[in-house]
DNA sequence: GTGGTTCCTG
DNA sequence: CAGGAACCAC
């Protein structure tokens, strides 16, 4: 479907979200808590009242389940994922499906088992099964979720596991599981303390046991598929699991599933492990698929026929659902971007009027071959700094968006960037590429994309969905996410004025101080910015360069990568080629001016930093929008 | 005067 | 990168 493949990942994101990672539980593993607060309210246990619960399709599983005897002595509480959602209509499983769905989730819970409660086996059994059911809608709903959703329950799985089971993940917070084991024990009968650990290693053979059986339903379905139907299974789950799959449960092409954690597959890896077996073990198996049980059989047909559907309607929806936004933003930005996106570097705003001077214009003009890189030239080849680290970068999925924080706003924010990203002309451009590349596209795109890691970062409270710019100024002090955001934008202005910058610095309460403090940043930046030109230009010189136009600074260049390191230095950001040209002609006239002797004059550099001061670019309007300020270390 | 810039210093 | 001084332009 989409390369998978993201551009300028940035690191210091996926820093934070290392840390985020760990986020305390999502309101929703609460969900079901409250459920246990009988007296007052309406008391209701999320599972209950199931109409299709009492169906006779049922039997099958039952029936299966029977041999075990597990059913009276399995705890819903253990089964069940504290959430009260109901997956959405439309994404609904037949029967036949819920309970094989059932299985397949139930069995995965071989972990340490809560008590199981000892009394009313009757009620016990019909909790057990709506406990069931309501652990697979829980999971069919998570499967369904928007990719936000996901993230914001802490990844595939753990977020919805976390309250119900597998307590040896240990990232519950102290206070938490107590609270929800005595929920959940509260909807069944009230623990036994001392036979406690007895039962729980019988629950666990009997778990087992019943994976195995679990095991052999699935070898017997994946029998049953034929080619076709597995094909397309697999196709139609894999689409889905581009969505709300998290980058590190991502399912392999053999169709294993590389979650991180067994126990914590979704109903989705489950099926998606029999397809694998199906395509590993099928031929093999095809002999005996004579004596398939007829039983097998026929939950194998409705098993394949739920599966095509709700594959079909959940693609369906999420693309209808997400991409109309997604392609709206993308033509926003487009017309946003129009300048840039025409290959005009050195935008309108300031009736800009080509430089008087004949190298400069020549050199803004016209493009050369790429000279002998700049850098001081002539080895430009060999004293290049090596792009391999950004090469590294951009191949690094970095889909990982920080588990459990990112806000719904953040969600198309996201998927545009990734739609972005993922644009064919999205790429590093070479020195030779850049050579006979219109200015366009590429030159517009790689604002928005190399500005995503930025683009995602939760909005923050000042943000509002459908506008992503700050309705309120919150910020009375800048921060360092206003600096690094101000030095992306040093790339396209190095003169920007103060309404520039309020207009680009929407969450910054501006006052003088404010004011003066980004101004002097500026002032900073350029003054770095000269230095560093002049220091390369005199050494161009002594090097023995005669012509001011055989220097150019490129991407290799060790100009550009002192600059670099200094307002890039997460590389996370692809520096747009018209500062590249700005570079140039600075440093050419720098050049030019010292090999004429003018630097004796005191004021020498006036004349250039005149010229300089004429090319500045149109930053994107992203970085209106975006919350870069959220970015901070500590957020 | 105020704001913006450069230069210098730490 | 911030603070301060000096200069310049409005």
């Amino acid at each position: 479907m989409i390369p998978y493949q993201l551009q300028g990942s940035s690191l210091v994101p996926r820093q934070k979200e290392d840390t985020r990672s760990g986020r305390s539980a999502p309101v929703q593993d609460r969900g079901c808590v409250t459920t246990k607060h009988h007296q007052g309210m309406k008391t209701e246990p999320c599972f209950q009242r199931d109409p299709l619960l009492p169906s006779p399709s049922s039997s099958l599983v039952s029936q299966l389940l029977s041999h075990t005897t597990v059913s009276r002595s399995l705890d819903p509480c253990t089964f069940f994922p504290p959430s009260a959602v109901e997956p959405p209509q439309g994404y609904e499983l037949g029967v036949p499906l819920r309970e094989a769905a059932q299985i397949l989730a139930s069995t995965r819970t071989c972990g340490p088992v809560p008590v199981p409660c000892a009394a009313d086996g009757e009620q016990l059994s019909s909790e057990y099964l709506q406990a069931k059911r309501a652990r697979v809608e829980s999971i069919i709903q998570g499967m369904s979720l928007p990719p936000a959703h996901q993230v914001l329950e802490g990844g595939l799985g753990q977020g919805r596991e976390r309250g119900g089971e597998v307590p040896h993940w240990g990232k519950r917070k102290p206070r938490v599981p107590q609270q929800q084991s005595a929920g959940v024990a509260g909807q069944g009968a009230p623990a036994t303390g001392s036979p406690h650990t007895a039962e729980c290693q019988q629950l666990r053979e009997q778990l087992c046991f019943l994976e195995q059986q679990l095991r052999w339903l699935q070898e017997r379905f994946s029998q049953v598929c034929d080619s076709e139907d597995a094909a397309q299974t697999q196709e139609g789950a894999e689409k889905v699991q581009l969505l709300p799959g998290k980058a590190g449960d991502r399912v392999g092409r053999d169709g294993t599933v590389t979650t991180h954690h067994p126990h914590t597959a979704t109903l989705w890896e489950s099926i998606l492990e029999v397809d694998g077996s199906t395509a590993g073990e099928d031929e093999e198996d095809r002999g005996s698929a004579g004596i398939l049980p007829s039983v097998a059989r026929v939950l194998s047909q409705a098993l394949k026929h739920e599966l095509a559907g709700m594959t079909s309607r959940v693609v369906d929806s999420v693309l209808k659902t997400v991409w109309p936004k997604a392609a709206s933003h993308l033509l926003q930005q487009w017309l946003e971007l129009g300048p840039d996106a025409r290959g005009e570097c050195f935008p309108a705003g300031k009736g800009r009027k080509p430089l008087a001077k004949a190298p400069s214009s020549s050199t803004l003009s016209s493009r050369r071959p790429e000279a002998p890189s700049l850098s001081l030239g002539k080895s430009s080849q060999a004293r290049s700094f090596s792009p391999e680290g950004v090469r590294n970068l951009r191949q690094a999925p970095s889909v990982g968006h920080s588990p459990g924080s990112a806000a719904p706003a953040v969600q198309d924010s996201q998927l545009l960037g990734q739609l972005l990203v993922y644009t064919p002309h999205n790429h590093w451009e070479s020195p030779t590429a850049s050579e006979s590349r219109r200015m366009e596209p590429t030159n517009a795109r790689w604002a928005v994309t190399k500005l995503r890691p930025l683009a995602v970062r939760p909005l923050g409270p000042d943000m509002v969905e459908g506008n992503r710019t700050p309705l309120t100024p919150t910020h009375e002090a800048l921060t360092p996410g206003h600096l690094k955001k101000a030095k992306l934008m040093f790339f396209f202005t190095r003169y920007p004025s103060s309404a520039l910058l309020r207009s680009y610095f929407l969450d910054v309460q501006f006052s003088r101080c404010i004011n003066s403090q980004l101004i002097k940043w500026f002032s900073n930046f350029r003054e770095f910015y000269y230095i560093q030109v002049e220091k390369f230009a005199r050494q161009a010189l002594l090097e023995g360069v005669t012509e001011a136009t055989a220097l150019h600074v490129s991407r290799d260049s060790e100009l550009f990568r002192t600059l670099n390191m200094h307002y890039n230095k997460g590389n996370d950001f692809q520096v747009p080629s018209c500062f590249l040209e700005v570079a140039s002609l600075t440093l050419q006239e720098f050049f030019s001016a010292v090999r004429a002797g003018r630097d004796a004059d005191p004021s020498w550099k006036k004349p250039i930093y005149k010229i300089i001061s004429k090319l500045d670019s149109h930053i994107p309007e992203v970085f209106k929008a975006v919350g870069c300020s959220q970015e901070l270390p500590h957020n």
